[in-house]
DNA sequence: ATGGCTAATGCAACCGGTTGCATTAACCAT
DNA sequence: ATGGTTAATGCAACCGGTTGCATTAGCCAT
C-alpha cells in the first residue's frame, strides 16, 4: 500500500498527530521536527489519501455541478463550455473537485446522491431543474447551491447568477437606435422562459429609454428553429409598416430572420438591421455577420462558483449576481459608416 | 449529524455490521432482518456516508475527465459537450462520479492530485497533455487510464478512443467520387496532429480506392482559421488544373473555403464541391449548406468510459477503440439530383 | 446421543487521517 | 524553591463504514 501519515510519524520518531499538524501547518511544531518531517515526505513520495482526510474533516472537498442532457436549449449548449472552466478554476484554486453530473427525469435524483452521500459540499444547478420542493429541501438541510440562471421562483430566497438579459435588450436597442434604426422588433421563444421575460422587458425599457414606440405584434414568439423564425419574420416584414430591425434571442433564431429579409428583397444592414444575443457559434460567420450582445459564459461560471464557496465558508449567506453582457458590432447593423 | 449504520444497527438490534451486509446485499442475511433494517433505513432517512465508504474500501467511486482549456482547438470545444455527457452517463450507471479537471501548463499536475490523493479510480486524458513521462508514471503505477483521442507515441501500450479519422477521409472521398467530382483537394492543418496525419493517409487511400489521382499541392495546410483557408483555396483555384472538390478539416476551414469559391465566381456544388469534417456548429447554416462528416462524440465518450472501466475492474485490460463516422449529405456537393 | 455442516450474525481490527485534551519540560516571575 | 505559563508533542478517540474470523444455534446423518 502506498506511504502513509504513520510511515512518515515511524521514520521520523514523532507521533502521527505531529505530522497531520505539520501536514496542516496548524500548531506550534518546533522548526527542527518539521524540517525532518517534510524531509521524510520528500524522501518517502507521500501523498496524504484524500478519503481518509475527507472522511476525519466530514467534507468532500468537492462541488458539483448539475446538468441536465434534456435541456439543451437554455444552458446545457452554449453556456456549458466556458462556464464549466470557469467552475473548475475557482474550485480548483480552493483544492476543490468539480463533479458533473446529470440529472434528467430518468435517474433518480443524482442531487440527493450529492448531499445525502456527502460526495459534494455544495452545488450549482440550472434553473430547468429548480423545483421549489427541490428548494426547500436544500434550504432545509442548510445544503449550500447556487443556480447558475434566475430562477422562476423564490428568486430572493436563493443565490444565482444570471446573465443581465434586461440589460443585453437595452444595449440592442441602444445600438440599433444609434444606427437611426426606428421600428425594433423581437423575435425570441416562449415568453415561459425566465430569460426571454427579462429579454423582452429589457427591450421595452430600452425602447422607451430611446423614446421608441413598441409597435402592435412586434414581440413576436417562435419555437426557437430557424424555420419559424423565419416564419415569423416574413409575417412581420409584409407589414404595412414593417420593422426596420429585428433583436434576435439567439443564433439559430437570427439565421432565420436574416433568410427572411433576403427573401423579401431587403438588405441588410441598409433597409433592416439585425442585432443578435450570442455572439456563438453563428455570429462571425452569417452574411452579413451579426452584430451580437456577448455573454461571458466563464465570468458567469467564475462569480456562481464564488458565491457558492462563500456559502459554503460563511453559511447563510444569500446572493443574487447579474452579469452584464456587451456588444460586439458587426456588418448587420452598420448602416452608418 | 446525520443517522449511521450504528443508528440503524441499535434500533433494531443487530450490529452495525450485518447492516453493512445488508446495504450491500452480502453473505446470507435472514429475510427477517433485513426487512427490519431496511425498514429502520427507511424510517430513520439513512443514507450511506460515502466518505466512510470509500476509505474503507479504498476506492474513491470517481472517474476524471481532465481537459485543457489551452487547448480549444481538438477536443476542449467541440467535442467537449457531448462526449461529457457519454462518459458521465456510463459513471452514473455504475454509481460513479465525474471529476472534471483542467490541467493546462500553469497548474501544479492536477493528474498526480487524483492518482496520489486517490479522488479518482480512473482518468480520461486529452492527446493534448499527454507526454512519455506521464503515461510511464501511470503505467507503473498501474492506475487505469484512458487517452481520449489517438496519442502521438506509445499507441500501441495504452487505451485510447478516437474518431476513425481515416474513414472519415475515405467516406468523403468515395461520396465525391459519386457524385463525379475528380479533382479532389484538401484543406486542413498541420500534419503535426495526429488526427490530422490520419485524415490525410484516409484522403490518400480513398483516392487509390476510386482510382483518383492525387494531384501535386491538393493536399493543402492552414492555421485553421477561415482567413487562412480561404487563401489556400484561392491559390488552389487559380491553377490550370483547379480542383472541382475540396475536403475541409472543419467548419471554420469550410467556411473559408465556400468564400474562396465564390470570390472565384464558382458555383457551388456544380462548379466546386465541398465535404467537411465536422457536423457542428456551422455545416447547417452556411451558403450553401455543407455536406459533412460526423463524429458522434457522445458515443466517443461513452466509449472512452467503458474501456477506462473495463481496465478498472480488470485491471490489465489494453484497448484501442475507433469509432466510425458517418455521412451527412446537403447541399454543398449535390451535383447529381 | 454425537460429530459435522451450514446459515446467521457478532466481534474487533482496519481504512488513514484529525483533533481535544493531557503531558512534559523548560522558562519566568515572585 | 514554588507555582504559573507556554511551547511542543503524544495519546486515544473519532469520522462511518467494511470484512476476516469466530461464534452460536439448528439440522442432519450415523
Amino acid at each position: 500500500m502506498a506511504v502513509t501519515i504513520h510511515d512518515i510519524a515511524k521514520k521520523v520518531g514523532v507521533s502521527p498527530s505531529t505530522v497531520s499538524r505539520v501536514m496542516n501547518g496548524k500548531a506550534a511544531i518546533s522548526s527542527e521536527t518539521k524540517e525532518k518531517i517534510f524531509a521524510a515526505m520528500e524522501e518517502l513520495n507521500f501523498h496524504p489519501n484524500s478519503l481518509a482526510r475527507n472522511l476525519a474533516t466530514g467534507s468532500s472537498q468537492a462541488i458539483a455541478l448539475v446538468i441536465n442532457a434534456e435541456d439543451t436549449k437554455s444552458f446545457a449548449n452554449q453556456f456549458f463550455n466556458r462556464s464549466v472552466f470557469g467552475i473548475e478554476q475557482v474550485a480548483q484554486a480552493r483544492g476543490f473537485n468539480l463533479i458533473i453530473t446529470n440529472d434528467d427525469s430518468s435517474s433518480v435524483s443524482p442531487i440527493e446522491q450529492l448531499v445525502y452521500a456527502k460526495k459534494a459540499d455544495g452545488i450549482i444547478i440550472p434553473p430547468s431543474i429548480v423545483s421549489q420542493k427541490l428548494m426547500n429541501r436544500l434550504l432545509k438541510l442548510r445544503f449550500p447551491f447556487v443556480i447558475l440562471g434566475e430562477p422562476g421562483i423564490s428568486k430572493n430566497e436563493v443565490n444565482w447568477v444570471d446573465v443581465n438579459n434586461s440589460q443585453g435588450s437595452e444595449l440592442a436597442v441602444q445600438h440599433l437606435a444609434a444606427q437611426e434604426y426606428r421600428s425594433i422588433a423581437f423575435v425570441g421563444e416562449s415568453q415561459e422562459l425566465v430569460f426571454m421575460r427579462n429579454r423582452v422587458a429589457g427591450f421595452r425599457s430600452g425602447l422607451e429609454a430611446q423614446h421608441l414606440a413598441l409597435k402592435d405584434g412586434f414581440i413576436s414568439e417562435c419555437d426557437g428553429t430557424s424555420e419559424t423564425a423565419c416564419q415569423s419574420a416574413l409575417d412581420l416584414l409584409s407589414r404595412d409598416h414593417r420593422p426596420d430591425a429585428f433583436i434576435c434571442s439567439d443564433n439559430a433564431i437570427a439565421y432565420g430572420v436574416i433568410s427572411a429579409v433576403k427573401k423579401r428583397g431587403l438588405r441588410i444592414p441598409q433597409d433592416v438591421g439585425i442585432v443578435t444575443f450570442d455572439n456563438y457559434p453563428l455570429a462571425r460567420y452569417t452574411e452579413p455577420n451579426l452584430t451580437a450582445v456577448d455573454i461571458d459564459t466563464f465570468l458567469l461560471g467564475e462569480q456562481a462558483a464564488m458565491i457558492l464557496f462563500k456559502t459554503i465558508e460563511e453559511n447563510g449567506n444569500r446572493q443574487q449576481m447579474l452579469i452584464n453582457t456587451r456588444l460586439y458590432e458587426r456588418e448587420s447593423t452598420n448602416r452608418k459608416n
